[in-house]
DNA sequence: TGAGGAGCTGAGATGGTGCTGAGAGTTCGC
DNA sequence: GCGAACTCTCAGCACCATCTCAGCTCCTCA
């Protein structure tokens, strides 16, 4: 394997974030020295595993941001341990890495829900490019935080809403909603969206209960000013409204 | 390069989503011709550039659901496309081909984002399962990219049209057609076409659906400036004006 | 020049979509 | 048990999107 160290002159501080946890699983002891050098130089924070019961312990507690996954692992192949993480809703983002071309290709399913693939030998470069696309990534589309659209201002961890500051009191169907809404604004969302994924896939709910709280959703948000701001896009679903809440 | 096609039992039905559409640039006319049949086998959509500009001009119409960029090209190398696709606000999922290992490293950075890496010579699997990779998160995530003909702008998340920044609201059977119009553009679409993908396979709905709604369509774009933007194309379909809209 | 076909459009009917109020059922704390 | 908050159901209403259709214009070709 070809290994070119450069680190790069602003590693991964660029957006203030964290450094960024990745795990490498490998079963040559060279091979994990060897990347866990290189990408620590360039600003990461490392774990290495040798085998796949000892990856799948690491992965599952999610508490990585990527995972560098060779696929010929004693013990359980690397393609076990991607099924077995996605099976059970560990989302974090996972390269693949082949020791042969051949070795993809024999895989019973490719859409095993990898990130990216890697076949070896690969030089530094082109691994530190798809793990940083793939991190990137991640970045772009945080699952936590505050959202804020405009005046509106949605606190995820207090489950709490503002307009203008000040605060409005919504039940748990009227904040899931909105938060729906406010997390992918200015998208719009069918009903049929909204009620997977606020009511969950029992289907239980019908489209009219998704009217009837978008209606009292805006009723709470027009007494605190935000009137206008949940629009309805006959035919499709609902949206924030750009101008109102950017404005 | 290695060729291997393995048509999938479903190659990408599952979701009842269209075809993928896929723009392939590379300079070698054999490449791309493989590539074409090769993906094209795989149940995508095809279309192929040979040049930096050619692939700049199809690709910031941000009609594709992915781009497949070889560095190497005439005119303007692939590096220089992506960096100005994403200076432009074009989202569109890009993997960057390059012919030879140290092609990568040679870029001046990078974070240009592209969504992943190949060198040649890449096994067409490997290909495809980069491709299924980018192609999954792209549906995965429901911020579609914006469609941009000139200066026409089609917000595929939020719905909405504008025509040289202003708005213009539409009802969901005339933003279909603008949708679908853009989305092939400059292509001539059939009426029956335009049929079986906005009104459904029923067919309970006549060809002159599809002229009184282009009619529709056209009173409104007219009224935002826009005149003369869909052409008809006497006993095939419609189109939209490449001339007006790319002026 | 005229016939036929393709495409356009205005008027009007209708059905669907979305909104709302009333009220019943449920859960939870006291 | 009681009240409060939340959730859900339902029916009625208003309005808009959709559809139908006839009559029109325009193009093509003989």
């Amino acid at each position: 394997m070809v290994l070119r160290v450069r680190p790069s002159a602003a590693p991964f501080g660029d957006s203030g974030c964290m450094q960024p946890r990745v795990l490498v699983v490998d079963d040559e002891p060279g091979v994990r020295k060897a990347l866990d050098r290189g990408l620590r130089a360039e600003g990461m924070d490392v774990v290495t595993a040798g085998d796949g019961p000892t990856a799948l312990r690491f992965a599952r507690t999610g508490a990585f941001d990527a995972v560098l996954l060779d696929i010929m692992l004693p013990g359980l192949s690397g393609y076990r341990v991607l099924q077995q993480l996605r099976a059970e809703g560990v989302r974090t983002p996972v390269l693949l890495v082949s020791a042969k071309d051949g070795e993809i290709d024999q895989a019973d399913g490719l859409d095993l829900g990898a990130d990216g693939y890697l076949v070896k030998p690969f030089s530094f470069v082109v691994l530190l490019a798809q793990l940083r696309a793939v991190l990137r990534r991640a970045e772009a589309s945080p699952t936590r935080g505050t959202l804020r659209i405009g005046r509106l201002e949605v606190d995820r961890a207090a489950r709490s809403v503002r307009w203008d500051g000040t605060p409005v009191t919504l039940s748990p169907r009227e904040y899931g909603l909105l938060e729906a809404l406010a997390s992918r604004a200015p998208a719009v969302l069918t009903k049929d969206e909204l009620l997977t994924e606020i009511w969950g896939d029992e289907q239980a709910a019908t489209r009219n209960n998704v009217e009837v709280y978008i209606g009292y959703l805006r009723r709470k948000l027009a007494a605190a000013g935000a009137d206008g701001l949940v629009r309805t896009v006959r035919g499709h679903g609902y949206q924030l409204d750009e101008a109102l809440s950017g404005g």
